[in-house]
DNA sequence: ATATATAATGTTACATTATAACATTACATT
DNA sequence: AATGTAATGTTATAATGTAACATTATATAT
């Protein structure tokens, strides 16, 4: 199986992409979460799992699989909502910890500036990301680029800071809000 | 009266750093808040006041004077318990609408990683900055370096986003803490 | 297979952060 | 002084996140 990527994109636009574009590193993630990619993203990252010797249950699949449906990304009050939807009784730490563990695989991020989560573009790699946030109408983006991390380590560097992460999260406006 | 910078530092150190070796502008900021220099710098946000037509009232200027006088960020509700051991009764939205004025006038920052504010090291002109957030003591310098933004531009621009507010905050280890 | 330990989830209660709505007070302008 | 506006006070509640402990599922060892 060729490795999935995943983007959240606002609602409407197609934008397609073939996956050999994208280079998997250095530029925008790819593709659009069509129900195929959902499928082919779960199953990479249960491939993931069994690598790594985790657990991917149903719980964790079930949530993982609700944010990568999500146009934009969800707040976990908003996930708890999707599940309960689906059938499944579900209380807050139920959802907070799945999203722990989606996390520290690097399934998912949380965006600080507006506490939602969203499927990460490259599950893959290890990376740090720029987040393209439209305040319009939420869409998300994630960037991969290794220029900003290298300016942010640089500037660091010479007051003799330690990095450990570095979020990077852009609020504006999207291609498509903006021609609207 | 020559412009105050401000920043937050740790506990217990001086580096004392003299005013005009601050550049104002690609580079750290420069001082410690000791308690001429909050008192400079409280009379400059007045003074911006008058100049901008704003209302610095007791109020605000409480909260600024808190702000700038902690050794590091804080969170509305540190800031209604500081409110309240000086005598003053306050609820929540007392706290978060002067908040929400000083971060209009840019006289403190808010940090989305964790909830907390702190006094703009710059507040003579509009910038974006860089946080370096030490997880170890909290302690969080604020850099101004236009090099990070340019990269931000730069990338979203080749996706057609416009750019409005870019929320920069880097988590390590502060020098200090480093070293111990 | 059964016992045991560990990991995951369920459940309740609560902590923390933030805002809505409306009353009151202070200030500016006439 | 009368009036309108901005700021603050006050109450209640929304939204986000976690602590603590019970229960269930899974893995490991005997
Ligand atoms: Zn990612
Ligand atoms: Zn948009
Ligand atoms: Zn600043
Ligand atoms: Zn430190």
């Amino acid at each position: 199986m060729v490795d999935v990527c995943m983007v959240s994109v606002a609602k409407g636009r197609q934008q397609k992409i073939e996956h050999d574009e994208c280079r998997h590193s250095g530029d925008i993630s790819c593709v659009q979460p069509s129900y195929k990619q959902v499928e082919d993203f779960l199953l990479q990252a249960d491939n993931l799992c069994i690598k790594r010797k985790q657990r991917f249950t149903d719980l964790r699949k079930q949530v993982l699989s609700l944010i990568c449906r999500s146009e934009q990304p969800l707040g976990a009050y908003a996930l708890l909502d999707l599940m309960k939807d689906a059938g499944r009784s579900a209380a807050p730490p139920t959802v907070y910890r799945a999203l722990d563990f989606l996390q520290e695989q690097g399934f998912v991020h949380r965006l600080a500036s507006n506490n939602t989560y969203l499927a990460c573009a490259h599950p893959q790699q290890q990376h740090e990301a720029v987040f393209l946030v439209c305040k319009q109408c939420g869409a998300t983006q994630e960037l991969h680029t290794d220029g900003i991390y290298k300016a942010v380590e640089s500037r660091a560097k010479k007051v003799s800071f330690k990095v450990e992460h570095a979020s990077v999260e852009v609020v504006g406006l999207c291609a498509h809000c903006r021609a609207a």
